[in-house]
RNA sequence: GUGGGUGUAGCUCAGUUGGUUAGAGCGCCAGGUUGUGGCCCUGGAGGCCGAGGGUUCGAGCCCCUUCACUCACCCCA
């Protein structure tokens, strides 16, 4: 029979790496901590209508990319492909709203989008998430951003380069998007046939194309900062004020635009030369109107979705992973096996993370071998020579000494292998 | 959805103008050591050469189809 294999565009995370998305993600969960956050959970499927009104009709994840479908009741339900709209319904939903005057939310999980795979790019993929709610000032986009940077150089990536903009409100936004259709209309020629197709669809995408025709055409397009209303601009600025006070480096790209379509003023983005064409380790902003847009309160929110796959990849090789036993329990023949039953499982209670082998046939020279490649340091030895003087040895397989003691000394014995070295 | 690349052992890959029994390294198992790992030596297991069809006396190699993986576009974390 053939065997059944995975879904497209899935993954399966095997031990060695899913010792790195423990690191990550301890880490993730200290940084949000320090930084007042709490972990929120909503369900990976909700209703496609969320989506819909959420992320926007007309953005290719909800036009072409979602996991929809029909329950056997008929109900028109979604894999999320992103985040946070399911927070912000289950912010209005559970009415956290009125708890508490700001919330800062975070949420670690699945993501799915049905787009074609390739490198740093998957159809269930990982992010962590954070939203803060009804903090308006720009204070919080500085604290926000810098939070991000600082973790994302705690989990030790380098290179990173950060780049911020804003996007403008729903005051200023359309007179700046007037302003640059027009100016796009009148370079359409020199334009590549997806900017053309864009100028009617998403006109702030074409300033970001790759194209270098396109990008020449562009030199001299009006640039959103430019035409920012007075709010917007103060806000801006002092975001900057902000964030050089603390002092990170980041360079503002007024030529850069999110993908979706509920960001306002704050956007920003944090790329890496080293993810191939997937270059976005994180990305995030405000949207100060989705909160109502969704049925809620006229609460601001702001915040940021790091990719969970492309963070790892970028991880610098490190012993910080390292998922290695500390003890080895090795006993020869059937009466060493129950022997050692006892203390192995205590030893394991006591703290101490050990392994064993379970075949009472194999030979000391296998096990040790075992030992060695399971990275235990520490190994207990029980053969006829131990059982015969009731006692165990303990091997350091990084100096090579071996020490007895008494099989009945188990206080001796744990301490010795807490203290993981003879 | 569109375009390119690649499919040979568990993994990384050789494989000549089409020619007999398809190879290497790593990994795995066993032995060299009746109870001592790593290093070394010896041996072993492991393959429908992605699948289907075609050309040919003969196909891993050539042709067609198909599937999978991969990279890129679109878009995005």
């Amino acid at each position: 029979m053939d065997p059944i294999k995975l879904v497209k565009g899935f993954k399966d995370l095997l031990p060695e790496e899913s010792a790195k998305w423990w690191f990550v993600e301890l880490r993730a969960r200290k940084f949000f901590k320090n930084f007042g956050f709490s972990e929120i959970r909503p369900p990976i499927m909700e209703r496609t209508e969320l989506f819909q009104r959420g992320i926007g009709e007309g953005t290719d994840v909800v036009e072409k990319e979602m996991y929809t479908f029909t329950d056997r009741s008929g109900e028109n339900l979604t894999l999320r492909p992103e985040a946070t709209a399911g927070v912000i319904r289950a912010y209005i939903e559970n009415g956290l709203f009125t708890r508490e005057a700001v919330s800062k939310l975070y949420t670690i999980g699945p993501m799915f989008r049905r787009e074609r795979p390739q490198k740093g790019r998957f159809r269930q993929f990982h992010q962590i998430n954070a939203e803060v709610f009804g903090v308006a000032a720009p204070i919080i986009d500085a604290e926000i951003i810098i939070m991000v940077n600082e973790f994302l150089r705690d989990v030790g990536l380098e290179s990173l380069s950060l780049e911020i903009n804003s996007l403008g409100c729903s005051e200023c936004r359309p007179s700046f998007k007037q302003e640059l259709i027009a100016f796009l209309e009148a370079k359409k020629e020199t334009l590549c046939p997806d900017c053309q197709r864009r100028i009617g669809i998403n006109p702030l995408r074409v300033l970001d194309c790759k194209v270098r025709t396109c990008q020449e055409a562009t030199v001299q397009a009006p640039l959103v900062t430019s035409f920012l209303c007075t709010g917007c601009h103060a806000h801006f600025d002092e975001l900057q004020k902000y964030i050089n006070r603390f002092g990170i480096t980041y360079s503002i790209n007024p030529k850069m635009v999110r993908g979706l379509d509920y960001y306002t003023k704050t956007a920003f983005e944090i790329t890496t030369t080293h993810l191939g064409a997937q270059n976005a380790v994180c990305g995030g902003g405000r949207y100060d109107e989705l909160v109502k847009q969704l049925g809620g309160p006229d609460v601001p929110g702001i915040g940021f979705a790091i990719g969970f796959e492309r963070l790892v990849s970028l991880l610098p090789m490190s012993n910080l992973y390292d998922n290695s036993p500390t003890l080895f329990v090795a006993p020869l023949g059937a009466t060493a096996h129950e022997k050692t039953f006892a203390l192995l499982n205590s030893l394991r209670l006591s703290g101490l993370s050990c392994v064993s082998e379970y075949n009472a046939n194999v030979s000391l020279k296998t096990m040790l071998k075992r030992a060695d490649r399971s990275g235990a340091r520490l190994v207990i030895i029980v053969g006829e020579d131990e059982l015969l003087k009731e006692e165990i040895t303990i091997k350091d397989m990084q100096t090579g000494k071996q020490k007895s003691f008494l099989l009945s000394d188990w206080g001796k014995i744990i301490a010795t292998a807490k203290q993981g070295e003879l």
